[in-house]
DNA sequence: CTAGACTGTTGAAAGGTTTCAGGACGTGGG
DNA sequence: CCCACGTCCTGAAACCTTTCAACAGTCTAG
């Protein structure tokens, strides 16, 4: 200690050369223990590690990604992180990326677009090296702003029509049809579609795939009826059974397929709190599978997303975008299943 | 056009200095049309403007953090991103920091020690300006070594015995003592205790307000049972009830307390099941009030956590000791509600 | 008409890292 | 004994932004 080190004021936080100083050794041999610790002599490594805990050195990461100009560095803005949906696709990513040696911030756009806006420029700006998004609108002009300017980005669970993203969905058509030719064979003839904004494309596509199963099963056309909700959440279920209950007794349907789980749980609720039975008086479907779907009221069945599968997907989708200068922008689609529950079986 | 711009080479991303260029300003003035525009004239400031769209710039905030030496972002590691608790305590807290003009990233550390240091590593080197934490340990030294090395850091529903952290917390004692008191007045005399590991410190406190209320009651100590469980998950939950329902008969408890809901739901599922009645056969209190307990099998009777608070309380105390040289740790604490329903009612 | 104040702009310095051309030194072969 | 080579290490340049002292020009008051 009896060499001062003038340099380390006060309040600053020690740099490399700091740690250079201490060590006695210039800043290049300080960042090559750092990045290239096979070039350097056993003495020098462990001087210089040692200079580093003695100062309490935390390596700046912008220096490096100014200097470097990437930032090993993925995020995922998701639409809803109170919905485990979206938590588990996170974790999907989440498990690839650290395979990948990747950092993963996970932002939260609520499902508003001045919040998404918000992410993306301040992701932008931080320079990740790539960006998942489920986005509030997949062909909003913003994405393509994003890539213009030279941020990979794919698409979560929607796509965009003009294939200039990588995107991974599961086939919101092909679930629509399931869960009605399920409902279907179990002898229903008036069933009712929950779900909304229709500004959603997963919304619209399962409700063509719900209709194209029922109208393959030569039903009435009006006997699909339509009830439109304001969003995909708990409380709109429940709204939604209270609009079904007020319906006249004859034209009430036998069965509900809904948009989502967390609308099937919260209609089921309602349901259950009147005292009509699942699924005798009504037959319930959601779409998800979410956990506490197996848990339910009535145990729900419920079409099942491959969650984690599809995260992995799409970090993997980026992952190439971001190395491989011969990337294809692909389009992956994964199938969906239909787990049958109390909820229709009785 | 006629004047070319040698200076933006192909690959490049623009900085202010092409801007500066093409709006034929220097780079000072670019950084006050960014940062101080009422300090510019209105016919530069536009052309620099004008600059900036053509080129599609994007600021580069490693450079200006670099310079700052602050990047007005908070982190929140959460300890379990799939669990609603914790997704509505980010809610509380992205919402204080929305308002305070901060942006926020979420982590995971999936209640993994290697995945939590690496995310505070990460974090420490991105320079976040604080760090919100439900810790796996609060106790673990890194923590203490994160402010030491001057990053602010509050503990979110978790304490430090030292007192060297802000926390937030809700009194897990009084948690434990309402639900039991409420078991209590139902007339239970013989209840079990569902939750662990008991190495999670609400875990043991919520026991210890439960034993308090027991023993106050007094009831017989050996009634009040304690059931261990490897973590506070669904499936954990659904175990539980498989070894209650491996009781000899007269040693079954008439009611269980569990220490989350996630275990309570888990165990009201495999209870519902195998044909027992709830709560006529077992009556069930959950823990954190999440909103499935209320469209669960059986509305499920719970201790309610305001967690939204909770997360704003702690961003609140971080941007305090962020901006406040005066700063004082607070170790605040909130008051849990008992939310009665079916599952205790009938 | 001038001193002073004000407005708008400039240019250089600083912030912490990585990279890279090259320097110092030691070793082995001719 | 010299050259070539290998091993370690050095020092300066570059990455992009913000800040700030200084400057030029314009306006105002005396």
């Amino acid at each position: 200690m009896s060499k001062s080190s003038p340099a380390l004021r006060q309040g600053r936080r020690p740099s490399v050369k700091d740690v250079a100083e201490r060590a006695q050794v210039s800043l290049g041999t300080v960042s090559n223990v750092l990045n290239r610790p096979d070039r350097v002599s056993a003495g020098t490594r462990e001087r210089v590690e040692r200079a580093m805990a003695d100062l309490g050195f935390v390596l700046n990461e912008s220096a490096r990604q100014l200097r470097m100009g990437r930032s090993n560095t993925f995020a995922y803005v998701m639409l809803d992180a109170t919905n485990p949906f979206f938590t588990d696709v996170a974790r999907g990513i989440e498990l690839a990326a650290e395979k990948a040696d990747l950092s993963l911030f996970l932002c939260n756009s609520d499902a508003r677009d001045a919040r998404e806006g918000a992410h993306l420029a301040h992701l932008q700006q931080q320079r990740v090296d790539g960006i998942l998004i489920t986005p509030v609108d997949p062909e909003a002009p913003a994405l393509s702003r994003i890539t213009a300017q030279g941020t990979p980005l794919v698409i979560v669970d929607r796509t965009n029509a003009t294939g200039a993203f990588c995107s991974v969905t599961v086939d919101d058509r092909l679930g629509g049809r399931v869960a009605v030719e399920h409902l279907v064979d179990r002898g229903h003839t008036r069933v009712a579609y929950v779900g909304g904004p229709s500004s959603l494309g997963q919304v619209r596509e399962r409700y063509e795939g719900a209709r194209a199963a029922w109208d393959e099963a030569g039903l009435a056309e009006s006997d699909l009826l339509r009830v439109e909700t304001e969003a995909l959440s708990f409380e709109e279920g429940r709204l939604a059974g209270e609009r079904l209950a007020g319906l006249p007794r004859r034209s009430r349907p036998s069965a509900v397929f809904c948009a989502n789980d967390l609308i099937a749980l919260g209609l089921l609720q309602q349901v259950v709190s009147t005292g009509q039975r699942v699924p005798e008086d009504l037959a319930i479907v959601g779409y998800d599978d979410i956990a506490f779907a197996a848990g339910a009221a009535v145990p729900l069945t419920s079409v099942r997303q491959p969650r984690q599968a599809l995260g992995a997907a799409a970090a993997e989708l980026l992952i190439d975008e971001v190395n491989n200068p011969e990337h294809q922008h692909q389009q992956v689609e994964f199938t969906p299943e239909l787990i049958a529950r109390v909820s229709t079986l009785g």
